[in-house]
DNA sequence: GCTAGACTATGACGGTCGTTCTAACCAGAG
DNA sequence: CTCTGGTTAGAACGACCGTCATAGTCTAGC
């Protein structure tokens, strides 16, 4: 899933998000990471000389990016067009997987730093989601929705897809994901304009 | 924070709960679980025979039942009144925490099935989000809601609220929290008639 | 061919994991 | 008092953890 890569560094980090995605961080091992995308162990840390740590960083803004230019691509057609896409993408990944794996980037999340200073991974998680937040709330103010509400329903969209793929994988179904996309298309619906 | 019960079983297992709503389950061991309750070792396993699994899958029933029993006292107020009490639980459990804490609910159902058969804590995980949809979509329903509708809505507000709660950890910011709650108040004056 | 530097192979370090076992403890019943 | 049964103390098991170090292999450029 994670093997045509041909660069070992950029598979590396693409099979971690993975792993990431499915088992949480602290339960991924570096060995498994490194087994999972066929490299030696020690390859790791020469890729990633800070460890553990540096690649799940990268692995983090690997995902969140992946999910950027899909929104970036898809989002000048129209902020319904950018839930579509958010959307597809949980679904193929939560169906693919066997209900097993979700968003590594939420994973992080939840994670609680070791000591008081906050883990770049961490970091990394937060800006994604700023990220695709910010993506969010630019195309619905631009198709005419009130500032200061493009802000909360952004928010609200990222976080109930994300809680929502949390919840498929426990109950084994992709039902509540078909009911989130209902009610967030209505909410879509109602803040924007009717255009045309 | 769940050292004033006496009964030792019921405090291990608050206390398995809030760790794992801090780390997760496969990060959270059975040592330190031990000494978060001020408990030995050898107890936990002579209370919880079945070893870790069985501890994890009663601390996901306890703060299942926790969440719902508070829906069911604020629940009568109407479907606002339980959204309110949802949102205020969390909302306490994230600030108290510094941005620590969240859902162990959420941070069991993401974590994968290390075999095929499903491990019970992540069924009891699926078990607790329903009945709090049920309990949610039972109330919109008896304040006019379409029963459709009110089943898509009970669904998306509980993932919203665990997918915010997991985006403040990782901004460490409540503001997410704030948002999410304004659209999901305004979401149920939509689906329920105007009363009185 | 030869050498420099990128990469791999291998094993070791101290530590923690889940689990199990046995010996001790200690309340209350008889 | 003894006895009993729930509870604890503490050590031990093999396995895996993140990390590091060292020796080996490969490939590019000269």
């Amino acid at each position: 899933m994670a093997g045509s890569e041909p660069d070992p560094r950029r598979r590396i980090v693409a099979g971690a998000a993975d792993m990431i995605s499915r088992r949480g961080l602290t339960a991924t091992s570096i060995r498994e990471m490194a087994k999972h995308a066929g490299a030696p162990l020690g390859s790791t840390y020469h890729y990633f000389p800070d460890g553990k740590q540096q690649l799940a960083t990268e692995a983090v803004r690997y995902a969140g990016d992946l999910v950027s230019r899909s929104l970036r691509r898809e989002l000048p057609a129209g902020p319904a067009a950018g839930l579509q896409a958010f959307l597809d993408m949980w679904r193929t990944i939560v169906l693919d997987s066997g209900f097993r794996a979700g968003c590594p980037v939420l994973a992080v999340a939840i994670e609680e730093p070791p000591t008081d200073d906050l883990p770049p991974a961490l970091v990394a998680a937060a800006e994604a989601f700023d990220q695709w937040e910010t993506l969010l709330a630019d195309s619905l103010r631009a198709h005419g929705a009130d500032p200061g509400e493009a802000a909360e329903v952004a928010t609200l969209i990222i976080a109930a897809v994300e809680g929502t793929v949390a919840m498929c994988r426990a109950k084994r179904s992709i039902e509540p994901l078909d009911r989130t996309a209902a009610q967030l298309r209505r909410l879509i619906d109602t803040v924007t304009p009717a255009e045309r």
